[in-house]
RNA sequence: UGGGGAAUAGUGUAACGGCAGCACGAGUGACUCUGGAUCACUUAGUCUAGGUUCAAAUCCUAGUUCCCCAGCCA
């Protein structure tokens, strides 16, 4: 059962791609597979929707079919060009591409008003002049069934005349809709008359004002995939009710059947995922905007750092069900760790920065040392850092009363600067209003130089350091999870997913200091900061200030051991 | 109290009547010029109760729990 994926790793194959390869074996379409991803522009993509557009793009791509990306656009109100060209620079970006099939519902308005008017005149559909309130009122409930609107019985030419009229905007909105004449005591709600056609006297953001009556979505999308001619739809559990109703449009109108499949939506722990809530964060400014780097948004991982490729392969390892879950966000963390190790440059960083001066190193003597770019990746070459007797170092790399199982400086102790030279701490000075060391004064051994020592004598610790003399200022800004909790929507009464914002989601650090290989690091960049992690630079750096976010930190065993105390 | 779905280690996902496996997480150890990476080992599961069968996660019956649906949103 197992399959290649898009990233060549052997996957068994979900429920959605058992009935794709069942239908290919009944030569159900000969053989010919075509998904689609539908999006509505009214928001960004997230990373449930990357879900969505690797299984859609992916499943073509896997039986050698085609994946359209159609805008679901029906609703002028909400829907904007600015949505439409940031969706498809994400799909873009994960990877993606749908050739000239590049497809809006907004196209199908005309047909899709044609097979409404087919449906009056065979008597499936009529004009109601129930208010939005009367209508629901009339719907009945779960339990009880729903009164006839008085009007479902009105003759065909009357309602071809209203249907037309309304076209033509003759009426107000919401003071008339077209219904499907189905079944008021329907058990499946979504069967008791459906409106298919409400009046909106607003701007398409496509269409302009050619219009002032709009199809609903559940008048629309099945049909558009019809007219694709979609052999597999895919889409979430919540539609799953709505199957029915499409099946009914399908039918009365005699097209092409799609087959809908739905499946779990992705949820992710410490993240919010609904569009109403991220942009309720944008607006009420608890992030900077929708690629802030905190945002699950497509935009907001690209700033962060993370590469589509690794979106993919998480993608591919959460699988496809119909089970509502919610995955470990550190699998997500996973995934990218494991491609930044193979790909990301290495450098050095001092992020929280503590003077160590050399008492032994001629005072003006400044050394070209040999560094490796990547030791997952020989093709990376290599570079010179700068060595000189003034260094920054970590300031968590010293510690004046070592504990157990620190291997870092400490007075007396000997340890290794990463490609340089064994130093030993012989003295440091304090701040005397805090009691913190601000300076480590050391000797170090000539003999060590690039890190080994010729008597074989061994370190335990070896450190990060930046030469003082050639280091280059920058900031850096590290992330935590936005919220405090694995389910933000866990509140007490009261309260809502805000009082889980997490108000450490963000650290600027503005004292750091990189090495100077760095200096001309263009937005986009990443960078492997050994021993702290994995960091891009931000598109707000300037020529004389960069910027680097922290993508990931690396896995510090040593923050374990502490922890456990 | 209606209809539609779903229940497998902490999390996600396989097994489609025939040895419950994989990944993440967690833990232990090895190795290491990143306390990174890598490697080895360990941990831990079929919602419940009956039934069919040589054999049940899988089939049957009854129950339990969770999710979705009463927009002129998608």
């Amino acid at each position: 059962m197992a399959t290649i994926n898009s990233t060549n790793y052997p996957y068994s194959t979900d429920f959605i791609r058992a009935i794709v390869e069942e239908d290919n074996r009944s030569g159900k379409h000969d053989g010919r597979v075509h998904t689609r991803f539908p999006p509505e522009p009214n928001g960004y993509l997230h990373i449930g929707h990357a879900k969505s557009i690797c299984l859609n793009f992916g499943v073509a791509r896997q039986y050698g079919g085609l994946c359209n990306l159609r805008f679901d656009d029906t609703n002028p109100c909400k829907e904007e060009d600015e949505y439409v060209q940031s969706i498809i620079e994400d799909v873009r970006w994960l990877g993606f591409d749908w050739d000239d099939r590049l497809f809006y519902a907004s196209d199908y308005f005309e047909q899709l008003y044609q097979w409404a008017v087919k449906l009056i005149k065979e008597g499936k559909a009529y004009v109601c002049d129930l208010t939005a309130d009367e209508v629901r009122e009339t719907r009945g409930t779960l339990t009880s069934p729903g009164t006839n609107s008085p009007y479902r019985d009105r003759p065909v030419e009357e309602n071809l005349d209203l249907f037309e009229r309304m076209r033509a905007g003759e009426f107000s909105d919401g003071s008339r809709t077209l219904r499907a004449k189905i079944d008021m005591a329907a058990a499946n709600l979504n069967l008791r008359d459906p409106v298919m056609y409400r009046i909106l006297h607003a701007s398409h953001h496509r269409t302009g004002d050619k219009w002032c009556i709009y199809p609903t979505y559940d008048f629309t999308h099945g049909q558009s995939d019809s007219i694709e001619r979609i052999t597999h739809s895919l889409c979430t559990l919540e539609f799953e009710n709505h199957r029915p109703l499409y099946d009914w449009y399908i039918q009365a109108l005699g097209i092409f059947p799609s087959r809908q499949i739905e499946f779990a939506r992705l949820n992710l722990t410490y993240t919010m995922m609904s569009k109403r809530r991220l942009l309720e964060l944008v607006k009420e400014k608890h992030v900077a905007g929708w690629d802030d780097p905190r945002m699950p948004t497509i935009c907001g991982l690209r700033r962060r750092g993370y590469t589509p490729e690794a979106v993919r392969e998480f993608c591919a390892r959460i699988g496809i069900s119909k089970v509502d879950s919610t995955v470990d966000v550190a699998l997500l963390e996973h995934c990218l760790r494991e491609d930044l190790n193979r790909r990301a440059p290495r450098a050095m960083g001092a992020l929280r920065p503590l003077k160590v001066v050399i008492d032994n190193y001629p005072e003006d003597q400044i050394e070209e040392l040999d560094a490796i770019n990547n030791p997952e990746d020989p093709s990376a070459g290599a570079r010179k850092v700068p060595f000189s007797r003034e260094l920054w170092i970590e300031r968590s790399d010293f510690l004046e009363d070592p504990p157990k199982k620190y291997f870092r400086l400490a007075p007396g102790r000997e340890v290794r600067l990463r490609y340089g030279y064994f130093i030993t701490c012989v003295d440091f000075k304090t701040d005397p209003s805090t009691g913190k060391p601000v300076e480590i004064r050391c000797t170090y051994d000539p003999a060590t130089r690039g890190g080994n020592a010729p008597d074989g004598r061994k370190v335990k610790g070896t450190i990060h350091w930046v030469s003082a003399a050639r280091a280059v200022p920058v900031e850096v800004r590290l992330y935590d999870h936005l919220f405090t909790k694995p389910d933000p929507g866990d509140v007490a009464e009261g309260e809502d997913y805000r009082s889980n914002l997490n108000p450490n989601s963000l650290e600027r650090l503005t004292d750091c200091y990189v090495e100077p290989s760095l200096r001309d690091a263009a937005p986009g960049e990443r960078f492997q900061f050994e021993r702290l992690g994995y960091f891009c630079v931000d598109p707000d750096s300037t020529a004389e200030r960069l910027i680097f976010n922290r993508t990931v930190s690396l896995v510090d065993t040593w923050a374990k051991i502490q922890k456990k105390g």
